[in-house]
DNA sequence: TATTGTTATACTCTATAACTATA
DNA sequence: TATAGTTATAGAGTATAACAATA
């Protein structure tokens, strides 16, 4: 593709420099948008006190039980250092528990506690509210799929 | 709108407690695809040594010169506290300085030096770069288009 | 020797309260 | 009394280096 795809028309109007209309650059759109979604989820979360990580590895666990830390923290972009407190966080509310791995003594396998699972069935619940919320306002599902789908073709190749 | 856009089916696979798939959720996939997009910026832009609240707030000195310092951090979501450091950063590097309004002196209005105006264009060209990577990652303008079309649904009604 | 989890640490971003100078 | 800019500070989030236990 060799096209100019960002243009660079004058206005005509003045002496200012000119630049991009931060409206409709990607980043900053991208910014504020995920800004904007996450004070929902903030909002939506603190009955339950829970931040979008939190709801991210709980979401994990519930999924694949079983996984290694490293694992888990790999799979959503953390360095495992930083994992550490929020695993801590989450032993200590009794939701989610480390095993020592049989396998490998060395690492832990992550497991929900039957606590854990009854949190999590709340916390889908709320999510659902949520997300709902987000669907109506891009206009339903269908536009919800276009959105997410924009979205991998920037991450792509990579997850 | 009452149809039930987040569906729960079951996978009638194993016990496991339903969750939702990351892959589908809009704020993490938002999040995952704005840390990229940021991530693309900054390596674009190390050259240079500049950073995304740097470059918005640049591109908005010099399409509105003159406006307040306040006026410029509300527009970007800055909070007028942390606007200080950034605008001081700039000030330093001798790409935008603050001036003593004459109707109201408490309040400052930011203008680019001659040098920033300099420094704007080559900004602009190595925007236009990292930009235009994005856009044929998406596949195109009007890929993109529809990208921020969806974004500002989410973001609507306010900015 | 390499890897998993861990600790310690530093740097950026963001949020709030309180000060100053002007209005 | 209220507002613009400022300072100080505290909390997240994130990145790196180094250590102990285990492989």
């Amino acid at each position: 593709m060799k096209a100019r795809a960002v243009s660079r028309k004058s206005s005509a109007k003045d002496s200012r420099v000119e630049v991009p209309p931060m409206a409709t650059i990607i980043g900053y759109k991208l910014r504020r948008a995920q800004l904007f979604v996450f004070q929902d989820f903030l909002e939506s979360f603190s009955k339950v006190k829970l931040r979008p990580a939190e709801f991210s590895v709980l979401a994990i666990i519930a999924d694949r039980p079983g996984l290694k830390q490293s694992e888990i923290a790999e799979s959503l972009g953390i360095k495992r250092a930083n994992f550490v407190a929020l695993m801590d966080s989450l032993e200590r509310r009794g939701l989610a528990e480390r095993r020592k791995a049989e396998t490998d003594r060395r690492s832990h396998s992550v497991h929900l506690t039957p606590e854990g699972e009854k949190f999590v069935k709340k916390m889908t619940a709320i999510w659902a509210e949520h997300e709902n919320r987000l669907i109506e306002r891009l206009g339903g599902v269908a536009e919800r799929d276009r959105l997410i789908d924009l979205l991998d073709r920037l991450l792509a190749p990579g997850e």
